[in-house]
DNA sequence: CTCTTGACCATGT
DNA sequence: AACATGGCCAAGA
């Protein structure tokens, strides 16, 4: 992996405002990574996060990956709702209106 | 160099 | 809506 996409997922992170999540494949996109899987590569290696708010990435349906590297999704999901993001009713999905699907 | 694996995605059922 | 399948492509073994 270029490290200049690195930065660039990480910078893109921090630019997410607090009550708003992204997706994988929008950073993908953003950063002209061709796998969306890669980004979830990067981010896991990297677990900073107090640095980069990386709960705040989730998948494009709507609902939490499996490999968050801090307690698994029920805290992912805490650390979301402590933040105003609601969920569905069984709190697997985020609601539509949270997700920005593409990064400006 | 060749496999296998993965914090995924789109499509079909 | 929920599950299965195949595709994707870069890292790591």
């Amino acid at each position: 992996m270029d490290q200049q996409k690195i930065n660039k997922v990480f910078s893109l992170l921090t630019l997410i405002p607090k009550g708003k999540v992204t997706t994988y494949k929008a950073l993908a996109l953003k950063a002209r990574i061709k796998n969306p899987r890669l980004i979830g590569s990067i981010i896991h290696k990297n677990t900073d996060t107090k640095k980069y708010p990386c709960h705040r990435v989730i998948r494009s349906d709507g609902s939490i990956a499996n490999g968050y590297a801090f307690g698994g999704k029920s805290d992912q999901i805490n650390l979301l709702k402590s933040e105003g993001i609601a969920f569905n009713k069984n709190s697997t999905k985020i609601l539509p209106s949270y997700i920005i699907r593409t990064i400006q």
